[in-house]
DNA sequence: TCAGCGGGTTCTAAATTGGAACTTAGCTCG
DNA sequence: CGAGCTAAGTTCCAATTTAGAACCCGCTGA
């Protein structure tokens, strides 16, 4: 299978990991999230090549993710702002943070720690489930054909 | 910065990414939880060829996300399972599908559905915070440096 | 004894990445 | 006036990674 043919897959998996599933993507969101905006700051913070950096910001442009605004003209001079679709990718950066935290802080604790504004402690974000509001185990779960997999396999 | 540095940075995502963020590797453990446990398997299911799917399964069983047991011997058989550090990947995995499910899924809806045995609902999995159970808003959250930073930035 | 299976390895060609140099347009300093 | 600086890229070549197919090995069952 072909990276392009991967958003095609009647798999949500699949079809997120066609938008962010590469080396650098996951980490241009990171910045993205600690309000990063320019070009040259994610080139000069990420360590990632001009050459890439471009290709994968076109990339998440046009998939939505991020919005290039103009912040002046004479001379024009761009940055890139999350969207609602970007913003939402946070539970996966908490995801991946959590895990970090957990299984590779080589003992030392986490490097990063989460203050949540709204109720004012720091905080372990922890899915749930929607109905019970339950920590979530994978061998709790069952996965089963949804809607949109109807014409697939009819 | 190079690929086999990522794991040295004090960044949990980047640790994270370290393991699983490449390619193909997030869709392997996909199919693991779908119960996938055999070479030939994924190699059948996903697509991949043997040669990045053997290197691949090598990272994983290196970083302690895999064990690979025999199933039998004469001749000698292999399957690959997830560890309890596997396990823990479940709450991206969901993340990944619930994104995808949002801004992905051509208007058909979701292609999976998940349903919770321990309380017998279809269910949205939601990352949440562990303090007061709301849902997590980026524009809430404040990262801060925590313990694993001190000694990087002293 | 020979076809088939599970679990790989080896080979070559094509695609992707890293790294450095170059471009473009408008400042700003002397 | 011209030299150098800045932000945001593009271009080029070499090195790495991937895709795809072929091959291998130990064992089994017919």
């Amino acid at each position: 299978m072909k990276w392009q043919e991967l958003d095609a897959q009647p798999c949500s998996v699949a079809r997120t990991l066609s938008v962010i599933g590469d080396r650098w993507t996951l980490l241009i969101i990171r910045n993205a999230f600690l309000r990063t905006r320019r070009f040259d700051d994610f080139h000069a913070q990420l360590g990632i090549t001009k050459h890439v950096l471009s290709s994968r910001l076109k990339k998440l442009v046009e998939a939505g993710v991020f919005e290039k605004r103009a912040y002046q003209e004479k001379p024009a001079r761009y940055e890139y702002r999350l969207t609602e679709k970007g913003l939402d990718l946070y539970p996966i950066i908490l995801g991946l943070v959590g895990w970090g935290d957990k299984w590779m802080d080589e003992g030392k604790g986490p490097p990063v720690e989460y203050f949540h504004k709204t109720c004012n402690h720091k905080t372990q974000p922890t899915l749930v489930c929607s109905e019970c509001h339950e920590p979530l185990d994978p061998r709790e779960m069952m996965a089963m054909p949804g809607p949109g997999l109807k014409d697939v396999n009819s």
